[in-house]
DNA sequence: ATAGGATTGTGACCTATATCAATGGAAAGC
DNA sequence: GCTTTCCATTGATATAGGTCACAATCCTAT
């Protein structure tokens, strides 16, 4: 399963386009083309949920992206460092994250296949971040750097909407789950989460769930226990 | 003072013109003549802050605004309802809250002049909203509807942009207090809030701040006596 | 001026969650 | 296969902040 998922990744990502010997340059030519259509899958399907574009104007946005494959642990973005990449996540899961004077990890915010991520203050503010950004699988990434961002939305407007309207339904769940952390108990929140997003409580550590709920692993383990007996 | 300030509301909104007699009309005109300049104000330099937009823009864009004063403890939006209007304040201050089982009102943000409010969502999908909107000041507002709001969009296209980075920010802004919700005690943002926005502090009652922080006004209360003591 | 409501302050006590510490199990690297 | 690191669980104890109750002010409208 591991090593199917691996090969995926191979076939692709162009970056392993190299590896190709000369005489196998026709099954290559065959698999790049492949690994176009695929590639940005998601996120083509992600636009067209929002706005509307013709062939031509998202051929451009594609041609803007910097695919990126990102491993298991590995960190794109360092507290300190400068956010400089917006980042669609094709496949695989990321996690933003803040640490506390404590040396708490606090996490802000996952982000599965198929939803944005960046630390936005830095990077319109050209300030340094104080979020890492680290992927929890095996991950297929599309980067837009500042520059290629501005060029989208210039050259394509329709792609101001876009973002806008991303950025307001982040706005409107990030409000929401203040709410809820101001108002509601540590197991009605976990609950809530367990409701609404199943599949990223599968797919990551508790600890991590305790984190982004705002508690410690032992509190959670407590909840699941006593949700368990009743 | 306080009598100064109902008598410039009565200047400055021209929903007060029916209450002039016929030989008043010149000076009618006249003081319409200033509200109209002194109305959009603070809107204005607000545009102006984000966005570059032809003066004859800048017009179109203000005739679509409905101007409405709100009386202190005047409810402009409330649970149950749909949300129809983005507001701007030009002067005053909202507060927008939710209540939740139990009856308590979390303070989800105050709104001062120069600053839009609005449920994003519920104007947006069209379902009821969970929040109020509250005037705590007499104020002035400047109000967008559904309509007018697309309508500027798409006449004005730069507006896409300048609701675009408002929104922006003001994700930037929850995602830091919901870290800070999380991560620090109510003393440490008691403090925080105190420098960022001491003019709120000073003119929203207590009980209201401690909505905010998310802790009850007793705590509050001795928080801020533990402070004074040392 | 005054009555009634809204706001703040304080005391006594309670509870949800944190902290610290120890254990066993699972997974990942060699 | 073994070892090391990570991860979840559980117990004992500590604490920030909540709840309830009442008193003291301060507005605000008549």
């Amino acid at each position: 399963m591991a090593a199917k998922r691996k090969k995926n990744f191979n076939l692709e990502l162009c970056s392993c386009r190299e590896s190709f010997s000369d005489k196998d340059s026709e099954l290559q030519i065959l698999i790049t083309a492949i690994n176009f259509s695929v590639m940005f899958d998601v996120l083509e399907r992600n636009i067209n949920e929002y706005i509307k574009v013709s062939s031509e104007e998202l051929e451009y946005a594609k041609s803007l992206f910097i695919p990126k494959k990102l491993r298991k642990k590995r960190i794109i973005l360092q507290e300190g460092e400068f956010c400089t990449y917006t980042i669609f996540v094709e496949k695989g899961l990321l996690r933003s994250y803040s640490i506390d004077k404590k040396g708490n990890e606090h996490i802000l915010q996952f982000t599965p296949e198929g939803w944005w991520t960046a630390d936005l203050y830095s990077f319109f503010s050209k300030e340094p971040s104080n979020y890492n950004i680290e992927a929890l699988e095996d991950s297929k990434l599309l980067l837009l750097t500042n520059e290629t961002w501005e060029l989208l939305l210039k050259e394509v407007p329709a792609f101001e909407r876009y973002f806008r309207i991303l950025i307001q339904n982040n706005l409107i769940a990030t409000q929401r789950r203040l709410i809820g952390t101001i108002s509601t108990t540590a197991e009605e929140r976990y609950l809530k989460l367990l409701k609404n997003f199943p599949d990223i409580v599968q797919r990551v550590p508790q600890h991590m769930i305790a984190s982004y709920l705002g508690i410690t692993r032992e509190t959670l383990s407590r909840i699941r226990s006593q949700i368990v007996s009743g």
